[in-house]
DNA sequence: CTATCATACATAAGTCATCTAGGTATCGCA
DNA sequence: TGCGATACCTAGATGACTTATGTATGATAG
């Protein structure tokens, strides 16, 4: 496998949601996926950023530099409609193809 | 996405999988994924073929040609003993990542 | 007061699973 | 006779990831 820890192709899926309720910053991302994950998942930087990166190319997201919470220069991701589009259309993806797999795992000899 | 079908790395434990019960050749392997998936999952031959060949070489099939039902011939894919071990290994990994993605997609916002 | 950890960004190089696109051969059927 | 299904295969391209490294700042422990 090329990752031992992503799945490829689920990484776009959990930013764009991320980022579903309002801009964020690339580390607070990475952040919200391994908390809301409970460390199963753990984004390295090096596949975080240059997927930000991809997203926004796609118009899937835009960029604008601003502050954090506690006074740190950041630069914040916006969904744009495009992305939300693609959010929905990504979810279901993951969503049937979870089940499939998952029943797939499942099931009795045929 | 390198792939527009499959999450990479998923392909892997549904081959383990289909073996589970006993040896299966590569064509029926990819039918069965198929149909158990309800065409959710169509693993095209450029990728069955080298996937096949590669837990071949990580000791997890062995492999031995026999006559199908229809009386061709095919290779027939042996799960080994440390293809079972793997084979739990890859289905708790997955079912782990699935549950921990599918509640990141259902999440409230933080 | 200084070292270390967390925050926050980034990229280069390498790996490798997949897709696309081709190929061979046999069998059943129209 | 020709076509679809079965059954196998590989070469080349793609691109998402991992690993490793780099910069800089703020907070905190010792």
């Amino acid at each position: 496998m090329a990752g031992s820890d992503l799945y490829i192709g689920t990484l776009d899926v959990l930013i764009l949601k991320a980022v579903s309720w309002g801009p964020m910053h690339g580390y607070g991302i990475g952040r919200w996926i391994r908390q809301t994950t409970d460390q199963v998942l753990t984004v390295q930087e090096g596949a975080l950023y240059p997927a930000l990166h991809r997203l926004q190319r796609r118009g899937w997201l835009e960029e604008e530099w601003g502050v954090t919470e506690t006074g740190r220069e950041a630069k914040y991701y916006r969904m744009t409609p495009a992305g939300r589009r693609q959010l929905r259309t990504e979810v279901e993806r993951w969503r049937a193809y979870a089940r499939a797999v998952t029943a797939a795992l499942d099931a009795a000899p045929a």
